[in-house]
DNA sequence: CATTTATTTTACTAATCAGTCAACTACTTT
DNA sequence: AAAGTAGTTGACTGATTAGTAAAATAAATG
C-alpha cells in the first residue's frame, strides 16, 4: 500500500476555500500548496493541474454539503417548512462565513461557475451537474406542496426554477454588496414568490 | 495638445469584451494590448494597471448602455410595458451575444462583480454603484405601477429588489448553463412575481 | 521652422508562474 | 530484512507575467 497521506484531501479543502474567498483564476498552484501545507511535487503527484483538483474538490464539497440538504428537505418535514428552513440555513451560513472570513461569500458554485463557464468546460459541466442536484430539492418540495393543496403549482419544475434563480441572485448580490442585509428578505420574499405567507404563521391552506 | 489617439478608448473596449467573454483574472495585460492593437508601453501611458483600466471601462460601458435603459424605462411608456420590454431586451441581447461569441455571457457587471468582490475593492465599489443605477429603473416602474393601481406594492424598493435578484440569477444561470432556453421564462415569470398577467394580453387592472 | 506636448515603440528587468525530475522517505508485503 | 509501493522533497526549467525606461515620432503652437 505504501505511505499513507491526507495531502490529497488537504489540497481539495484548501482549493475550495481559496476559490470561494478569492477567485479561480487568481488562485495559483503555489498558493494552494502553501495553504494545504503540501509541496508542489506532491500536488502533481495527486493531480494533473488546477482544473483537475477543482473538479475533485467540487465532488467532495458536494458530498459534504449533501447531508445538510437531505436533512433540511426531509420528506418527514412539511414542504413549506423545508423551504423556510432552507432559506434560513442559507442566511445563517452566510452570516457564519462573514464572521470567519470578513466577507459575504455567496454561493461557491455560482461564483466558480460564473467565472470559468466560458473557458473551463469540464468544470462548467461539473458545476451544472451539482447545481441540478440542488434544484431538485426545491422542485420536490414544491411538488409536495402542490400535492398537499398548499399551493397551485402544476409545473413544479418551473416554480422551483424561479425560486432557485431568485435565491442565487440574492446570494450573488450579497457577495457583491458584501452585505448580509441583502439576505434579510430571503425567506419572506421566497414565500411572496409562492403567493403564500411563510409557515408557522400559516395554518390555513390556499384554496385549490 | 500633442498627438491625437483613440488607444485609450480601444483599450477600454477590448477589456470590456475580454472580461465578459472570459474572466477578469485570466485576462492579462498582454492580451488586452493585443486585442486593442496597442503596445504595452502605451497601455501604461494611459493607465496605472488592469484595475484602473477596468474602472474606466465600467464607466464608459455604463454610459453607452444607459440610453437603452432610458428608452426602455421611459416614463412615457406604461410601467408594465417598461418591465416587459426590459425582459425582452435582455433576452434578445443574450441571443445576439450567443450568435457573436458562441456563448451565453450573462450580465457583465454580475460576472465581474462576483469574481473580484473579495479582492478588488475599488472595482467592487464601482460595480455596486452601477448596479444601483440599474435597480432604480425597476423601482421607478414598480412605483408608477403601484400609483396607477395596477399592482399592490407599497414598498417599491423591496419589490424591485426581488425582480432584480431574479433577473440577475437567471442571467447567471444562463451563462453557467450556456443555454438561452433558461431565459425563455424571464418575462412570464417576472409578471408572475408581480402577481399579474403580462401586458398586451392584460387590459384589466388588478382590483385594489 | 523650432519648440512643446502627447503618444508610440522597442527592448528590457525582475518576479512569478506551471510543470518536471530524480533522489529520498516511510510504510506494507513477502 | 529485502523488495515493492506510495508519498515527499527541493531544486530546476522555460514560459509568461507586470511593469519600466528611454528613444523615436507625430501633431499642435508660437
Amino acid at each position: 500500500m505504501g505511505r499513507a497521506s491526507d495531502a490529497r484531501e488537504r489540497l481539495m479543502g484548501a482549493v475550495a476555500e481559496l476559490f470561494w474567498t478569492g477567485s479561480y483564476d487568481s488562485t495559483t498552484i503555489d498558493q494552494i500548496c502553501a495553504k494545504a501545507g503540501v509541496k508542489k511535487g506532491s500536488f502533481y503527484h495527486f493531480f494533473d493541474d488546477k482544473a483537475s483538483l477543482a473538479e475533485a474538490s467540487l465532488d467532495l464539497e458536494w458530498e459534504k454539503y449533501r447531508p445538510s440538504l437531505d436533512a433540511i428537505f426531509s420528506a418527514s418535514v412539511p414542504p413549506f417548512e423545508r423551504i423556510r428552513k432552507h432559506c434560513e440555513f442559507s442566511r445563517q451560513e452566510q452570516a457564519d462565513l462573514k464572521v470567519r472570513h470578513g466577507c459575504v461569500l455567496g454561493c461557491p458554485l455560482c461564483t466558480l461557475g460564473t467565472e470559468i463557464s466560458t473557458h473551463e468546460k469540464v468544470l462548467q459541466k461539473k458545476v451544472q451537474e451539482i447545481m441540478a442536484y440542488g434544484l431538485r430539492y426545491i422542485e420536490t418540495a414544491i411538488r409536495d406542496a402542490h400535492a398537499a393543496g398548499l399551493i397551485h403549482a402544476p409545473d413544479a419544475r418551473a416554480k422551483a426554477n424561479i425560486l432557485h434563480a431568485y435565491h442565487l441572485g440574492l446570494l450573488t448580490q450579497a457577495r457583491i454588496q458584501n452585505d448580509l442585509a441583502v439576505l434579510a428578505d430571503l425567506t419572506a420574499a421566497t414565500f411572496e414568490l409562492l403567493n403564500v405567507k411563510p409557515p408557522k404563521r400559516l395554518r390555513k391552506s390556499v384554496p385549490g
